[in-house]
DNA sequence: ACCTGAACACCGTTCAAGT
DNA sequence: ACCTGAACACCGTTCAAGT
């Protein structure tokens, strides 16, 4: 069967992440988001409440396609470096698309029902992760929401030190945010 | 002797941080920046190259806020107490002043000299304090920039997750940020 | 169900001119 | 050394009106 054809909707949100790339959600603007997609420049205003809420929406997709792209790295892995992988796919995510990133974990967007469910889904599925890693053993056993949280706050602070060039040294190597990645043994959760 | 009475741009700077701390950088407009300080709306260019420039300038002076915050936090501490007194301390002014925090490590600002000036004086005061932890025997032996660097990563990290509310749970507790911060206990650095 | 055009109340920035 | 006022090219958002 055919791809269904884009809804108006659709397309006005493609047009909204292209900006965003460019240059960050101030260069998104409703205006040229319309005119992108051949439209008025009020005609956003017909599918989204407002600027916040359409980059609430970019967010929301954005953050079901780093799931997506998280579980695709820890696929065709054996099961003690799943986890591993995964964290490394957010790392390298993060690292290729850092308006989306710094999006989907920021202050630009309003409350929104896709971006609620999104997170949940997101939350869901480390959890799955985090929970194989603990029955092969790569992980202490304990609540695995708790230890989820500690393997997204790890991982996620990794990832902004790097994009906020804490990393970086001026005389010296940089530290490698892989290395940091991979040196995450955590103790017991208590 | 009296204090120096505030410069025009001092108060351009005051009033700034004011509209910051009300409504984050999008609430920063030279227009009322300048309505604030009892000058025209095109006022502040005489002090300042752009909105990013005054706002650099703003990171600056706060980024030099929280070394003394963090300094204070450590004072009349016993040696092996104070690398976790001035990690608190971080974790404190950040909680306090979010939009300013936020503004310091994040991407509203330009390159601007004062920035970096105040970059290098807030490393050069971690480093002194990581090496005085060593030499008590408060943290492992190795390069003091390069563990400066993980504090520095760790104690941010913890400060940008609480912020995002990474740290909370919805139907367990939260985690707390300044039980995190005391878990702090590097291995080797390599 | 979707779009348009005019309008309102804002922005950052430049520039010629002033004291 | 510092400030003003007019102007330009933008914004988000609302609304009456259209198909």
């Amino acid at each position: 069967m055919p791809e269904a054809s884009p809804t108006p909707r659709d397309l006005l949100v493609v047009a909204a992440t292209r900006l965003l790339d460019d240059g960050g959600p101030q260069n998104v603007t409703l205006r040229e988001v319309g005119r992108l997609t051949g439209v008025s420049r009020t005609a956003p205003y017909r599918h989204f409440a407002s600027k916040a809420d359409l980059l609430a929406t970019v967010a929301a997709g954005e953050l079901d396609r780093l799931v997506d792209a998280v579980e695709r790295s820890a696929d065709d892995r054996d099961p003690a470096a799943r986890l591993d992988a995964a964290m490394l796919g957010y790392l390298r995510w993060a690292r290729e698309r850092p308006e989306r990133f710094r999006l989907v974990f920021g202050h630009w967007t309003e409350e929104n029902d896709d971006l609620r469910q999104a997170a949940a889904r997101a939350n869901r599925a480390l959890v799955d992760l985090v929970g194989e890693a603990q029955s092969v053993g790569g992980l202490p056993t304990g609540d695995p929401w708790r230890l989820a949280a500690a393997v997204r706050a790890f991982v996620h602070v990794i990832a902004v030190l790097e994009q906020n060039g804490h990393l970086l040294g001026r005389d010296r190597a940089p530290l490698s945010a892989e290395d940091l990645v991979r040196s995450f043994r955590p103790g017991a959760t208590g």
